[in-house]
DNA sequence: CATGAATGAGAGTTCATTCAT
DNA sequence: GATGAATGAACTCTCATTCAT
């Protein structure tokens, strides 16, 4: 058993340190960008090897969405403890940014990617995306219990304040902010989530 | 002089034929995997058929989001006659959904694809982008001097607006709104936006 | 009658012009990278205008070749006039040399290039070589029967001499004098040659 | 190891293998027709196997060409250990013949064909190339230092020496001595060699 | 367990050539 | 007589994937 163990802890290591090389190169490069081989070079192993612990791209592709939710749902659990529920989901706007800034790789895989879905797993894929969401929602309802927000529809609003934060980072992502000059672009994104914040107190 | 003015014509409409079938394909299959091939099988021609009205890949992906930020633009025209620029403003936001969902190839390609944007082109190619921005700019200065958003940066409320209103469309358009049951989404969506203008009001 | 000479005339004119532009740009960019679009673009005529005049790119490049060797052979008619055979021998190899470098084309064309030979035509078409071959030999013969080149055969001779200027100049035209300096490379031909008629005369 | 030793010798020799092909089919066709498809034909392996040995088209043009140079520089240490400069002078003829005859797909590439020189190799590229033509110019100085070639410039000699080998054996080698009996074609070549051997030693 | 070797399929692109008008 | 439109065949090159060792 003791060795059987261990072989199942290497193998464990190995899977994750290709992941995390992909990943890396997911976010270097793109994802239609990163090939097989540019990861296999990564790891200085063969690409045969990669096959050895994914069974094709696509598995692998999944791996890392799977890794990159469990991060983000890390990211979340480190909201603040602040009494007021408020306080706690205009931080969570931050933390998203947080995340998608340093993570922008995982981030384009998680929300903006149109990627090869073409397998079953889709079922458990979305657990840790639902489980984020429900922060996100618990938060919401929160606030309504605390007074906040009256007469809106807790579904609606956590539906639009995804959207607002995902729209802020999504143009920053794809370099879609030509229209503003360069030197702001960072400090306007973070204004527009204050702003954004600000609004939300008086809902 | 009837002759060629119908070749001419014939000419153009080939070559619209192919930018729309290509729009169609970028925004099934994505750009990287939208083959000349897969275009020229689409429309029942040989690939180097498209090389007569397009010099590359490239190109023709340029004259696509020209096309698109063309009848963007357009769309933008048709914003109400309203007194009030608030009111105007919040229609923007239904018309921004118009285009988006009449025309989600085009989206993609203009605000989410990650695109070849190595050509020089870069600088006229953005003019109608911007054009269409400053009707926005515009409607949110009028609404300042009409006195809404007391004490706010209309730079920030500009980037905060189309931040919302492109954070809802594109977790529409690219699929990720499964935390959601699939017969509200679309609902959803326009309660989002009415919420939102809601707010504005009140900024 | 006249209509139809005209007409024949004029067919002659643009058959002629064709081939002078299609000359000139093998003499620029080469044999193989010289296309039926790249002369057609230059001579301001649709490609399939060219098949009007000629079968193929075969024929075209044969034709060019029968003009090179009938504008040879006219260089070669230049040669002096000197009462000597061995001043006009030594001259010919000059009028060699000044052929060549003022129409590096049409010599490649001639000399070098590994061309599609695979028509019949062969015959007739090197009719005009072998002409102006003669005078070569023709020279050497005279040479003989003024004394000169005792003891020698008059083939191996006009090959030998044939072989030295056609080495001389292809070394350069093929662009393989790298070893030496490149300010003194023209010179050198010019000394090589000289030497060589020299020898000439000691043979 | 012995594995590790027997892998490194049989990369080796599929790489020599296909570089043989290669220049076999460069000499048959040209480099401009040989493409990457029939050299892999040829050898039948797929074209994708070949970029395993080789990055591109240029680089298995310079591998090839790097033998070509290598071969012919071990053809030039075989030159006979004669007391007199000018019969060792002479032989080199005879071993430059010798190896365009022997392998005229490399001496194609050497001297005739117009390549793609566009990368920076262009340094080390030559070196062996300027190796073998110092045997030439250590020859013809010993000859002049012998008493031979007096008044003469050697390097005027070295090149009107090396024109006129490469003259000769590249009217042959590109087919061009149609002007002189078949079956007497090859003793024609070597007539002149002596013939023009004979010459040197009264120049 | 790891990999070197190999490949089929497919990418963008160019070109000589044809043919209806 | 001239050509615009079209194409089949070819090109170089990349990539995910397999398999014997």
């Amino acid at each position: 058993m003791g060795i059987n163990e261990r072989r199942e802890r290497e193998k464990q290591e190995m899977r994750n340190f290709i992941l995390r090389t992909a990943a890396d190169l997911f976010t270097e490069l793109g994802f239609e960008k990163t090939s097989i081989r540019t990861i296999a070079e990564k790891i200085e192993y063969s690409p045969a090897t990669i096959y050895l612990y994914f069974k094709d791209k696509n598995e692998l592709f999944y791996a890392i969405s799977q890794e990159a939710f469990q991060l983000f749902f890390k990211y979340f659990q480190t909201v603040s403890q602040d009494a007021d529920p408020m306080k706690r989901l205009q931080g969570l706007g931050h933390i998203y940014f947080k995340f998608a800034f340093e993570n922008p790789g995982y981030y384009d895989l998680m929300f903006i990617l149109r990627a090869p879905m073409d397998v079953e797993e889709t079922e458990d894929h979305w657990e840790l995306g639902h489980q984020s969401h429900s922060v996100l929602t618990g938060l919401v309802n929160e606030c309504i219990a605390a007074g906040y927000f009256k007469g809106r529809d807790p579904d609606v609003l956590s539906h639009l304040i995804w959207s607002t934060v995902h729209g802020i980072v999504s143009l920053k992502v794809r370099d879609r902010m030509k229209v503003y000059i360069e030197e702001e672009r960072t400090d306007l994104i973070y204004q527009s989530l204050d702003l954004f914040n600000d609004i939300l107190e008086k809902v």
